[in-house]
RNA sequence: GCCGAAGUGGCGGAAUUGGCAGACGCGCUAGGUUCAGGACCUAGUGGCCUUCGGGCCUUGCGGGUUCAAGUCCCGCCUUCGGCACCA
């Protein structure tokens, strides 16, 4: 007889023998298949893991740890993404040094993720912050700048006053920061940008060949935005002339009117003396308003009248020009020709400011709408008359270029990354400024470039970095000619060092590049990439273009990084506030009776909503509790038996009891406890029922493992047990393939019953279990036998018996018999191994 | 507004190509066991009806195809997610 079981103590222990024996090292001299499982690497934050890290990383070490025991060669590694806002956020509020709340901050991950017993090769754990690290960010800013991929430009860029940095196009939602949702307006600043433009192309198109979900590749191909058109010119009198992008070139007859951003630089020029004083006022209002309020009032159209007239090219129409802020500078040419009759903002402004409307396209019989923008017969429209929209389109282009008017033209909504921030905490630029006013780019042996130690870090809201107030860090020289020279003082953004980093893994102490080739050939791609979906169109698509830039200069050897892609769900919990002002309460601080949660301190009734788990919402779940209650192996088992990895899941902690049981079970069937004996075991051959369920649970938990159906995995693991719960004897070859099985989801758990049993090595590195095609098989079946599609009755014969047999016993059934009697037997068949179909009239 | 995903017992969720809806677990009910238990064991558990043989209903709603529909088709509703004046 042995103990209780007590997860605590079993899990530490095996931990340290895990670590001990360097049992989850990922060896390059491995000849074996390699197989690289790789999850997000997390920012350490202050607050520690939460239940997200652990659902994300629990579901990858699963496919890790299965892959081990299928004999693959794995790399799983773990390592930090330390740079950026959220790392500075913390230090800034917690009044320490970034570098020194970064340290801090890993320790207490790295613990608790040692302590969740996931199969990490700690031996490649890397840091973004780590200079031997960032010297490589570094180094591939300089092969991007190389390429002429990286500039410096004069752009509009979002301004986080907040923040007291610029932010990317990616990381402002609505108007306001991804991080923390402060006000950003739009303000003309010189920032450093790269040119993800020039790979849209092919971040679109390569996205087929990779198995990402569905979903996830639609983002980011609406973010990429491709749309196909033409560019037309318009001319002004003979003065001046301006393009427009359109995706509907078959339309041109009907347009009537053209509109300019306010920002357009044309619109000053052309503005004739009696609107002056009307399109200033405009402009002026449009550059006070922000993003978020020009985008609030979505519905009312509003504009001015410049008082100039376009010459329509295709024929000769006088159209006047007006400015309106539902133009935008930043896409296409900033400037557009409206057809109100083909495209339902132009109709509305058309109607706002009573501007003729003509229809290019016959709307279908009935239709009684306002702009018809679907397919249809070209009408008004001179030589395009008659023509379905594809082929007016494709005249039209002709008759452009051929007059010199227009060309065929692509446009995407994705911009050019905006690479620069004015924060401390973050890889500085290797680029000098020379008094000239030029600058010049470092050579590689300067690297890395160190971020200094500066008394203040906090940003200095003026649009300059903390580090420009480091003086004897920012006067350097040039290296080519030793002239007087400052120092780039923006950094890099938040997703430099995860641009890369699963590179790096693959070689980590290489001190000559920034991943051999013979590595980057070993170990990528990665075979399969967990992670959560917020990064869908950030980490994801700049992770992708900077690896096309390394794969055309012959660096990496795979034209994408990441072959298979596996989104985790939400962790949903109800979160809490009372009925009064909506403050949010702690979930401690609520009772729930009859299913309706009250405050306990006022009795009063509580609102409860279910949302993602967040600070804010006083709803987050702390794993550590967890695991001092039920141990890691449970909380493990649990998250996974919610529910499939991709869908969201509820938190609900009353459900822990189920797998915690399952434990239990296992532990006192194998070893015993306080009170009961072990069951015996036998190391007789399994046979009969106990075989057949046996191999239907290899078969089905494989099966289960390959699709990443944790959840149904882990029920047939429960089914085992459970029929090894019915026997008085197990045998042993059931105890083993259960806990070969059991080894991925109860790592723990599996070690120890294996030990407890004497078993060799680690059950972590034990062979997966095969399955005997026979005993898949059973001696008898159970047929439903349907009449005119309801099951009246069941019949149980040998297998393999002929259709006439199962057929001749299932009519003699006798409720079955009693539903036929009387009637014509119109239709008879029998679907093998399921049921008998019987149709009468 | 546009695009996408999803709606199955009291709850989380299962259901190859259309083939016995509700696996597994939680919860609940009854019994056993225990000094005790938020422990363990056994049995039951979608709803309604029942002469205890069985019958009828049931996968968001309404139609349809089929011997047979959670699964396929048509039309709606709801929820969640993404995009949001992108020309």
């Amino acid at each position: 007889m042995a103990g209780a079981y007590i997860p605590n103590e079993i899990e530490t222990r095996w931990q340290q023998r895990w670590e001990a024996a360097e049992a989850f090292r990922a060896d390059d001299a491995d000849p074996r298949p390699k197989k690289y499982v790789l999850d997000m690497f997390p920012y350490p934050s202050g607050d520690g893991l939460h239940l997200g890290h652990v659902e994300n990383y629990t579901i990858s070490d699963v496919v890790a740890r299965y892959a081990r025991q299928r004999g693959f060669n794995v790399l799983h590694p773990m390592g930090w993404d330390a740079f950026g806002l959220p790392a500075e956020q913390y230090a800034i509020e917690n009044q320490v040094h970034p570098r020194d709340a970064v340290a801090r901050n890993v320790g207490i991950f790295k613990a608790q993720m040692q302590r969740m017993g996931w199969s990490y090769d700690w031996s490649r754990e890397i840091n973004t912050t780590d200079p031997d690290y960032y010297k490589w960010t570094q180094w591939i800013f300089l092969k991007l700048h190389e390429k002429g991929l990286a500039f410096m430009a004069e752009v509009p860029v979002n301004w986080c006053e907040a923040l007291g940095t610029v932010l990317a196009n990616e990381e402002v939602i609505d108007g306001k920061s991804e991080r923390g949702g402060h006000p950003v307006v739009r303000k003309p600043m010189r920032q450093w940008l790269l040119k993800i433009t020039e790979y849209a192309d092919r971040l679109l198109e390569d996205l087929d060949g990779l198995d990402w979900p569905s979903h996830l590749k639609q983002m980011q191909r609406e973010w990429i935005g491709r749309s196909e058109g033409a560019d037309v010119t318009f001319t002004i009198g003979d003065e001046h002339e301006f393009t427009v992008f359109t995706t509907r070139p078959d339309t041109l007859f009907g347009a009537t009117f053209c509109v300019l951003a306010p920002e357009h630089p044309l619109v000053d020029g052309i503005t004739t003396d009696a609107q002056r004083s009307g399109v200033d006022e405009y402009v002026a209002k449009t550059s006070r308003r922000s993003e978020r309020d020009r985008m609030a009032d979505v519905k009312t159209k509003s504009g001015v009248f410049t008082g100039a007239f376009a010459t329509n090219p295709v024929n000769g129409a006088q159209i006047p020009i007006w400015i309106a802020d539902y133009v935008l500078m930043g896409y296409g040419t900033g400037a557009i020709m409206a057809v109100p009759g083909g495209d339902q903002r132009d109709w509305e402004f058309a109607e706002t400011f009573d501007l003729p409307i003509i229809r290019t396209v016959a709307p279908p019989e009935g239709f009684d709408g306002q702009a018809w923008e679907g397919e249809g017969a070209a009408i008004n429209s001179g030589f395009l008359d008659g023509m379905q929209v594809p082929e007016a389109k494709r005249t039209m282009i002709e008759w452009l270029e051929e007059k010199g008017v227009g060309s065929a033209r692509v446009t995407y909504r994705l911009r050019d990354w905006l690479f620069s921030r004015q924060r401390y905490w973050g890889e500085p630029f290797p680029i000098v400024h020379r008094e000239d006013g030029s600058y010049a780019a470092l050579p590689a042996d300067a690297l890395p470039i160190r971020l200094p130690d500066v008394a203040s870090y906090k940003p200095t809201g003026t649009g300059e970095s903390p580090l420009a107030a480091v003086e004897d860090w920012v006067r350097t020289t040039d290296p080519a000619d030793g002239a007087p020279a400052l120092r780039e003082t923006n950094t890099m953004p938040q997703w430099a060092g995860s641009c890369w980093y699963y590179l790096r893994f693959a070689d980590p102490f290489n001190t000559s590049a920034f991943c051999s080739k013979e590595r980057d050939e070993q170990w990528l791609p990665v075979d399969v990439y967990v992670g959560g979906v917020e990064h869908a169109v950030l980490h994801l698509l700049y992770a992708r273009f900077w690896h096309k830039v390394l794969f055309d200069l012959g660096l990496v050897h795979t034209q994408e990084p990441f072959q298979r892609l596996v989104n985790q769900g939400m962790i949903l919990c109800p979160s809490y506030q009372t009925e009064e002002n909506g403050s949010y309460l702690r979930i401690e601080d609520v009772e729930i009776r009859d299913g309706t949660p009250y405050v306990k301190a006022t009795g009063r009734p509580a609102y409860s909503i279910v949302q993602k788990m967040s600070k804010s919402k006083k709803n987050v779940i702390n794993p550590d509790e967890i695991i001092r209650e039920f141990g890691a192996d449970t909380l493990r088992l649990y998250m996974l038996f919610m529910g499939p990895p991709d869908a969201d899941k509820l938190w609900d902690r009353s459900g822990i009891q189920g797998v915690y049981r399952f434990l239990n079970k296992a532990w006192r069937l194998v070893v015993g406890d306080d009170r009961r004996e072990p069951r015996p075991r036998t190391s007789d051959a399994t046979s009969g029922a106990a075989r057949h369920a046996l191999h239907t649970a290899i078969h089905g938990v494989t099966q289960d493992m390959e699709a990443l159906a944790y959840n149904t995995a882990i029920s047939k693991l429960m089914v085992l047990l459970n029929a090894m719960g019915d026997l008085d004897t197990i045998p042993e070859e059931m105890v083993d393939a259960f806990l070969r099985m059991l080894a991925p989801f109860a790592p723990h758990m599996a070690e120890e019953l294996w030990s407890a049993t004497d078993r060799e090595g680690f059950a972590s590195l034990a062979d997966w279990p095969t399955y005997d095609e026979s005993a898949l098989k059973t001696d008898t079946e159970e047929y439903a036998v349907q009449v005119n599609g309801k099951v009246r009755g069941k019949l149980v014969i040998a297998a393999e018996s002929p259709d006439e047999a199962i057929l001749a016993e299932a009519v003699a059934l006798a409720n079955v018999a009693e539903h036929i009697a009387g009637k014509t037997l119109v239709k008879q068949m029998v679907v093998r191994g399921r049921l008998v179909v019987l149709v009468v009239k």
